[in-house]
DNA sequence: GTTCTTACA
DNA sequence: TGTAAGAA
């Protein structure tokens, strides 16, 4: 598939795709007219290396660790170098302490809210009834 | 119409 | 990261 494709399907400018492939992060072969040409399994990863930015990891160490993070149930010990497993170490802590950071202020936006409208959700639905993605962080 | 590169904000 | 220009 071509860019647009890719950019669509992961919800990521072309830009930032082009940002990514100058980093190193993907790669891509061309058409003789020159076009980028994505294989399917770039979806995913582009879908993953948007978690990890997400996440706040720099694109320099996410190059170092996406190939780790393809098979992590591999037993592929040979590659994992002492430096790259601390790095890992750390970044899952550095995550650990922003997803504690993000835990609190939630608690101190939505107890604020509750406060203010008495039962009644700011966007009108019912308390609870509102999408909260911010749950996916309490599992930690 | 889509993509490419380069460059600037 | 977005956007613009000029070419393919």
């Amino acid at each position: 598939m071509r860019i647009g494709e890719l950019s669509e399907r992961t919800d990521t400018s072309r830009r930032l795709l082009r940002y990514y492939e100058e980093q190193q992060l993907i790669v891509s072969t061309r058409s003789p007219n020159g076009y980028r040409e994505y294989d399917e399994r770039f979806v995913d990863r582009v879908m993953q290396i948007r978690g990890l930015l997400d996440a706040g990891l720099p694109t320099r160490i996410i190059k170092q660790i996406l190939p780790c993070l393809d098979k992590p149930r591999a037993i592929h010990f040979p590659d994992a170098t002492p430096e790259m497993l601390a790095t890992l170490a750390r970044e899952r802590d550095r995550m650990t302490e922003r997803i504690n950071c993000l835990i609190r202020n939630r608690d101190s936006v939505a107890e604020y809210l509750e406060a203010v409208s008495g039962g009644l959700a700011v966007d009108g639905r019912p308390d609870g009834a509102a999408a909260a993605p911010a749950d996916d962080l309490k599992p930690v």
